[in-house]
DNA sequence: GGTCGACTAGACCGATCTGTCTGCTAAAAT
DNA sequence: ATTTTAGCAGACAGATCGGTCTAGTCGACC
């Protein structure tokens, strides 16, 4: 089978709920875009939360494999893939209406840092935060964790402020100033 | 007069509002902790978003002050008052829960960029930007609206890392970073 | 052919939320 | 003294939302 209901609910999930807001897109209309029934979302997860939790823990894999593809890519040296990370960053947020990092937003509409779906989005920032930790441990830098966690905040702060100006040259700004960063960090490696 | 029922309202908006979500927070219970009737409510305001955009207004000039007052502290050097910006993130960010910046919420609970409210967080954005910009002229940087938009992309990552995580630690990391960004850029002064 | 499981359409329930309306109190202004 | 103004309490309407229930369709498998 191409798709099973289960997966369609939650690909609608991931396009709906995390471009719009969980609050603000009722579960009739997902149903509707998604071509399924009400009874059908009811045997696969237990409440609209649930199938939150699942469209995260999804969308977490897969923005995760797409990070790291980037900090892999053999075509670029060590270095140029860090700062393709940066670069990159405009192909999401170029989008008419950038909707922000959906973690960022799950965390604002879950605030409850015990709420699982809150959680998620902790797992995942500190995964791309060890990522990019593992690559700078890679290139010889001094202290990798302090680098990393300053390089995430660029990338963090060039993210919302796309959500909030629009103004995608942020992108820019991020890449000036993590090449700066990271131009210091390999002088002392 | 102590403070009119209207003050009264957007001072408590500001608080459960921007605390736990606008959405979150019915206009019943906002009602009852501010003790006001609910009719008073809708003689001063013409719905619940327009107290939250008032709300809103009021919170961004709060806010600016505050800033402002850190920028020009007359107490410390012109450039320990860019450095106080990052250190004073800690007032905020390490009471328990930090429910991170309100513009930024905002933004996630009203993502269409022309409603008046998302507006408001525009504003807060630009102007925090350009008074960074005009400390960093005063200092005599090369570029400094270049090196303003990295700075607030340190700050703005801070602050939402912190919100997410509820690691306040993230404030040293954005200390460092802006320490580095502002050391180059007064090198190239 | 008959059974079973997955899915559907849509009615329905209870809760919740925004916003309106009525009737009342009391102080302030004229 | 009377009128106006600001505020009060609480019922109420209308809409929406999450979730349940019923009844029925369709295809796969034995």
């Amino acid at each position: 089978m191409a798709a099973s209901k289960r997966d369609q609910l939650i690909d609608m999930a991931i396009e709906l709920f995390f471009k719009n807001g969980c609050h603000t897109v009722g579960i009739d209309r997902l149903l509707a875009e998604a071509s399924v029934a009400k009874m059908t979302l009811y045997s696969h997860f237990k409440s609209k939360e649930d199938l939150i939790l699942a469209a995260a823990e999804r969308l977490h894999e897969q923005v995760l494999e797409q990070f790291l593809a980037i900090l892999e890519d053999q075509n670029l040296s060590p270095i140029d893939r860090l700062h393709a990370v940066f670069d990159r960053l405009e192909d999401f947020t170029t989008a008419q209406g950038f909707p922000g990092c959906p973690f960022v937003n799950l965390s604002v509409e879950f605030p409850d840092p015990s709420h699982p779906i809150h959680q998620v989005s902790i797992r995942h920032k500190h995964k791309v935060e060890e990522h990019l930790e593992e690559s700078l441990r890679g290139l010889g830098v001094r202290e990798p964790e302090s680098v990393a966690r300053q390089l995430n905040l660029i990338y963090e702060g060039a993210k919302v402020m796309i959500q909030i100006t629009g103004d995608s040259s942020y992108v820019q700004s991020s890449r000036q100033a993590s090449e700066l960063l990271l131009e210091k960090a390999l002088a002392e490696a």
